[in-house]
DNA sequence: CGGCATCCGTGACGATACTG
DNA sequence: CAGTATCGTCACGGATGCCG
């Protein structure tokens, strides 16, 4: 009958940290959170954006984060007849791990090798942080030379470790939005310094390497208009 | 000559959260840096607070750690002779990744199985995302039935993700301290809830489950006294 | 074409034994 | 005490095949 479950593995250690790495410890399910955070993504797509992973091990992992209930399959109704993942509140409250992460990793950013995949998208994480508080939700579209990616900023100040940020929605998406606030454009490597917090907005514009387009009031506050 | 580095396994992306997963991904790290925030442990130290791993992964992973730059062995003057791993600024730096690991992960503590191992100083990091700031740098011992930790705390307010704490010494650690400035004396299941989040200090105090001693400043913004 | 399942070679992991 | 040596097992990565 049972066809032998293989029992995930854990650490078997009454310790929340040790909890969290027997759910999301395995290679590849913290980078799967990490494309999901942008939305409701497709087999494909996400196994494009996650260069590297073999389809079994994907597959795999989606199931195993279904059955934690970090994760639901939902079928598109018809005629986009695909089948996309898309992420639970529970799954989602893992943003404060991702950006922790990202803020750590963020300086070994530096070297940037040759062999590296690149993905727009992947530098909103450790801007999410660094970002002045616009004091209402916005999206901002953000214009690199390597692509356009656009972030869902709640108002109320950088993300921080404090839980989930607004409603549940995707925290950033690939490509520009439909209606954005406020529009930056800068270069990857002002976008990487200010993602490593050696440079903030406010520096970035007034040296030139960065244009902050918008008239509402979170492009003004981005800008550093704080009257 | 060189007896062929095998080359630690890369995601190979252009992603901060990646590159920190290529550092502290692989199985086993995050909870020796847990252990290691606790302060200098010497090598059976860590194995006997791992229960699980095996004695060439635990050494492969210092070895990893070292080369990194995320902890440093260390010898102690005799008589004392043992050698010491000891975290590193930039090893420390990862505080908030094991916090934000912990708080996500604190709901699973609520079903504790029978066969998970358990060391007092494992609350200690959902707990110092949770107790009320103290105002000034204090030391607090913890007093569970399953034993005695002690939390160093800042002063100025719970442990966000935002960087370092403070000096860069240990941030907690087993047993109590040498001189703590409150004590807390409770069990363990109001310890977990507590780091939960489903129960603050204040509560807790009020029903009975929580003495906080201790006449300082420190000890009396624990109890709530905020005049 | 999207969504896997299967097969296979390699390397990482876990337990035990052993050594300076 | 602080690891190294050895070995069986399993997870991973890559390629291919199947099936709606």
């Amino acid at each position: 009958m049972s066809p032998r479950q293989p029992r995930r593995r854990s650490y078997d250690q009454y310790c929340a940290s040790a909890r969290a790495l027997d759910a999301v410890g395995d290679r590849w399910t913290l980078l799967i959170v990490r494309e999901l955070l942008a939305g409701p993504r497709r087999y494909t797509d996400l196994h494009a954006d996650l260069p590297g992973v073999s389809t079994d091990v994907l597959a795999g992992r989606l199931k195993d984060m279904e059955a934690q209930g970090l994760a639901t399959r939902r079928k598109l109704p018809p005629p986009a007849a695909a089948t996309v993942y898309e992420l639970t509140a529970r799954g989602a409250g893992l943003l404060p791990v991702l950006t922790a992460l990202a803020e750590w990793g963020a300086p070994d950013l530096a070297d940037r090798r040759p062999t590296d995949a690149l993905r727009a998208h992947w530098y909103a994480l450790p801007l999410l942080r660094r970002l002045p508080p616009t004091g209402v939700p916005a999206v901002v579209d953000v214009v690199l030379d390597e692509g356009v990616f656009h972030l869902r900023l709640a108002g109320d100040g950088p993300v921080h470790g404090d839980g989930p940020v607004h409603g549940g929605g995707p925290v950033y998406g690939d490509g520009p939005a439909e209606a954005a606030d406020a529009r930056l454009v800068l270069d990857a490597d002002t976008c990487r310094e200010l993602g490593e917090g050696t440079l903030d907005v406010a520096q970035a514009v007034r040296a030139g390497r960065l244009e902050v387009h918008g008239e509402g009031p979170a492009a003004a506050a981005l800008r550093g208009e704080t009257g």
